[in-house]
DNA sequence: AAAATTTATGTAATCGATTACGTATCGTTG
DNA sequence: CAACGATACGTAATCGATTACATAAATTTT
């Protein structure tokens, strides 16, 4: 392997040049710049990046802890992650916490040891409770949960109002008993039956929320305990792609059929709820944007260390379709949108 | 930062010593071990991982290259590969190359220059062409994607095998015009549909297959253009998850039931597969499984490194559902399995 | 034209660990 | 009891880059 030794020798300059036009800096001449481009390319040189991160002590990498790799939502953050990350010539450790504040702390601590510039959070409810960003050194941005008193920068859905425009349009729909599934781990969840409960109290009717592990075997068991227990409610409501999916098996293993024995609906907009008959009423969030705007409020955070907390909210979009109306909207079910 | 020097000092011993209890080395008494120990957790000292691996020339991390992290297929191989890495204390890069080559060829540079111990890799097709393990400084194990003359170890389903399956499936099910949309970008796709002309052939049917981008957009025009071009076929296939999607919507959208009209079948048993009203018929593949192989093979070579070269083949699981029987196989389009 | 500034380049210190090698101590063995 | 090997530990070299500092040459300013 050529060092930066034997490309200095090959172009017959000092280390410090060739350093100085890896790094792009200014006071190197056109002439030395094009010698060294010439040894880098003649030794296939690569620069050694243990060497360079212990002396200059930065390392150009961000870290990406996601809750559950599993859920598209996540996978779709990544990709906008990755896409801007490396648009700006940096790294992404992408690492998977699995719902487990374990795991996640395991990994906070491998980002400290790395020594990453920041990184992107999806936070289990844990560690969003007593979260203290003095206790890490590296910017962090949180994104999908965030309490509203929580002190960090971060991105999220409004989930109170998303989750009170879909719980609104069931009542509409002349739903009484609406029971709401949701994910007791995380924030996003919890907002997201805050909003469920306000609709429901506004309108006057008792609300019949869940807590679970929002993943696709614990939705299964609750949504057949549910059903199992008497007659099954108006409507059920997942708050997020993952419970749907178990909610849905469930219905349709006790032989119910959605719309007519009881309406379904709930969060994220993944291909296959278009695909179901019928297709499912969803609050679709904008994903990629979610992505984006984590990463680009942290390269500004890590630019200036100092400036003040920032939040960006964005807004969920209701979908309505065949699953919470009663008459279908044509023959085949259309799909709104 | 506490540094090693700082450990030695309140240990009152020397770094050298302090680094042999850090490895876990012999030659180190009792008393010596407990002193660096606790001078270690009153510092809160964690080593400098760039010092360690300049020094070492180990970064005890490996490199996981997935095509496309939004199918489902890689998410789960990823989890697989995670478990058993941080199990042996081995970190992952997780990096998504989007069935790009270019994308790939940057992140096996990037491996380079990490100097990872070895890479799990799901190639392009057109990588896999010229593959040659000895243009990398790290040992290579394929995962889903290999030729029968690639000279690397590999970890893949019997794609010729259950392609052939699946088809035959649909030719006693009384289909004869099967047409086969496959991801032509990847050996496996090509690989399932050799499987799926020699089930025709043998058959004495004509094969009628259509390569394209294995993605749920191109998958959606694909079909939706063939669904155009007069009478639909007899029944379609899938070569993935991410084309089954595709797939199933254009032939709702062109008002088409299943399986009435046209019968549709795929690879990877996706959790959304068993609630379409009729079930999907699919392959199974044993994802974690083929994870878990993968990154036991690439151990294995990194600790013998003139070891053999091994292919480990597994078999995919047919799962006969409504969508490819034209009789119900009872009321509600009982799920097998 | 001298002084001041800018530009180009080189030398050597440095980052924080690992590890080759040397030395002292101790027990074992012929 | 001399010789030897094993054990415990320390000193200093080393990994390969970046960068502080020094210096020489070129350019601008006064």
């Amino acid at each position: 392997m050529a060092r930066i030794l034997d490309v200095a020798r090959e172009a017959g300059v000092s280390v410090a040049s060739v350093s100085r036009v890896l790094q792009g800096q200014s006071g190197v001449s056109e002439e030395t710049k094009k010698r060294v481009q010439a040894a880098i390319d003649a030794l296939g040189y690569r620069p050694d990046l243990a060497a360079r991160r212990l002396r200059s002590r930065r390392t150009d990498t961000l870290g990406l802890i996601v809750s559950d790799i599993r859920n598209p939502f996540f996978t779709e953050i990544s990709r906008a992650v990755e896409d801007v990350a490396y648009a700006n010539g940096l790294r992404v450790m992408l690492c998977n916490a699995d719902e487990d504040p374990a795991k996640e702390a395991f990994y906070l601590e491998l980002m400290r040891d790395e020594k990453v510039s920041g990184v992107i959070l999806s936070s289990t409810l844990q560690l969003l409770g007593r979260f203290n960003p003095a206790d890490y050194p590296f910017p962090i941005v949180l994104v999908d949960r965030c309490e509203r008193d929580t002190d960090a920068d971060a991105v999220l859905l409004d989930n109170m109002d998303a989750a009170q425009r879909l719980t609104r349009h069931l009542i509409e729909q002349g739903c009484r008993r609406i029971v709401f599934l949701y994910g007791a781990v995380s924030s996003s969840g919890r907002q997201r039956h805050d909003g469920y409960v306000a609709a429901m109290k506004a309108a006057q009717l008792a609300p019949e929320a869940e807590p679970l592990q929002p993943n696709v075997e614990r939705a299964r068991v609750a949504t057949a305990a549910l059903l199992l227990s008497g007659k099954p409610p108006d409507a059920i409501v997942a708050s997020n792609g993952l419970i749907l999916l178990g909610l849905i098996e469930s219905v349709r293993a006790a032989g119910l059929e959605i719309p007519r024995d009881v309406r379904v609906a709930g969060f994220d907009d993944l291909p296959w709820t278009r695909l179901m008959t019928p297709p499912v009423t969803v609050i679709a969030q904008p994903t990629y944007e979610i992505g984006r705007s984590a990463i680009e409020l942290l390269l500004q955070r890590i630019a200036k260390p100092e400036q003040v907390q920032r939040r960006v909210v964005l807004r969920g979009e209701l979908i309505v379709r065949g699953s919470t109306i009663s008459a279908p909207l044509s023959a085949q079910g259309t799909v709104f949108r």
